[in-house]
DNA sequence: GACGGCATGTAACCAGTTACATGATTAT
DNA sequence: ATAATCATGTAACTGGTTACATGCCGTC
């Protein structure tokens, strides 16, 4: 159901269509809450009759039309009330690399390695790209204040969580390579 | 669709009823898996009739007659298939509080921070957890191999990961305050 | 003529959550 | 009595994924 939050969070950054939104969820906003277009959709569909969003149609040149979106008093209050609620007791975790490591012994520990790798080098990439965008959008972090402030703390806790998950990558990796090189 | 397979993973480990399987994903496999009882029962009905899990019907004295569940060959075959394949591009994030904390600014930033303390508390008392397990189950880290050396892997990125998260939620907590402070 | 970007959706399916349901035994 | 533990399930609902569907514009 946060989906619909992070809709209207976008939405009060800036208004927009569903294909904007759908863009916005390719990055931004969509590293910490992905969604598809079609969820974007369904949602929108589901915020109007519930009086969160507006909806204005907009005729574009050379384009098809497009519907513009933007949040509702309603909406604002119900967002506000929703950044106040205590989250549920805890996110339900599930990392199927850390399934597969933990049963690399009925595998082959090989692939388990090259699987950690892949990993590793999807998470570097990651980090790569929070870091050009802080140094981008945030060149001086000890400065900032409100809005900034906010979206340069969730980049930083991605950035934290990448560092900590490649670093642990590359310990595995090495604890695996000694243990098959050491029995094997 | 990977439950199936943090389900074969434990009952390689040690073949037990669908009870026995829910009281382990409270817990050790659990961290990284999470699973209700009614998932599970209704996945090893389906693992039945895949003949990934054979059966036995096992009658106790004052006690309810529980089904074992154990790994058939198939599923051994198709655990180790799937253990080698590569994974999907990468896992979908979800994290509401990255979403709350994005938005603070159309919300209340003190109840923004309380949040972030609550949060910082559960992963706190996570991450004790995690240790407090690691301490007892692997007391020599040095010396593991094979299957403990890859659940204590696990384990260790589970400590790397919350270590991080609380890093930064101590971080955040911090700036949001001095905010506060300095501009209002 | 084929592909990529803009723009909107529907439908079927799969996985996860919540609520409901039963019934014995053991401990407080 | 009441609650906790052992043990098994069904049913309804919600949210997410995959596949399908349409159509215009501009570029290669």
């Amino acid at each position: 159901m946060s989906l619909e939050y992070a809709i209207l969070v976008s939405l009060r950054e800036r208004a927009g269509s569903g294909y904007e939104l759908a863009r916005r969820f390719d990055k931004s906003i969509g590293y910490f809450w992905a969604a598809s277009h079609q969820q974007i959709y369904r949602s929108l569909k589901r915020m109007v009759e519930a009086g969160w969003i507006d909806c204005d149609e907009v005729a574009q040149d050379k384009r098809p039309d497009k519907k513009v979106y933007r949040v509702s008093e309603d909406g604002a209050a119900e967002l506000a009330r929703w950044i106040g609620e205590p989250a549920t007791p805890s996110s339900t975790t599930r990392n199927d690399l850390s399934v597969k490591l933990r049963g690399a012994s009925f595998g082959d520990t090989g692939s388990v390695i090259a699987e950690l790798t892949r990993h590793r080098d999807m998470h570097a990439e990651r980090l790569e790209l929070y870091r050009t965008i802080a140094q981008r959008d945030f060149p001086d972090p000890a400065k900032l204040a409100g809005r900034e402030l906010h979206q340069h703390l969730v980049l930083l806790g991605g950035i934290r969580v990448e560092e900590a998950f490649l670093a642990w990558c590359d310990e595995s990796i090495e604890a695996l390579e000694s243990d098959r090189g050491g029995s094997g």
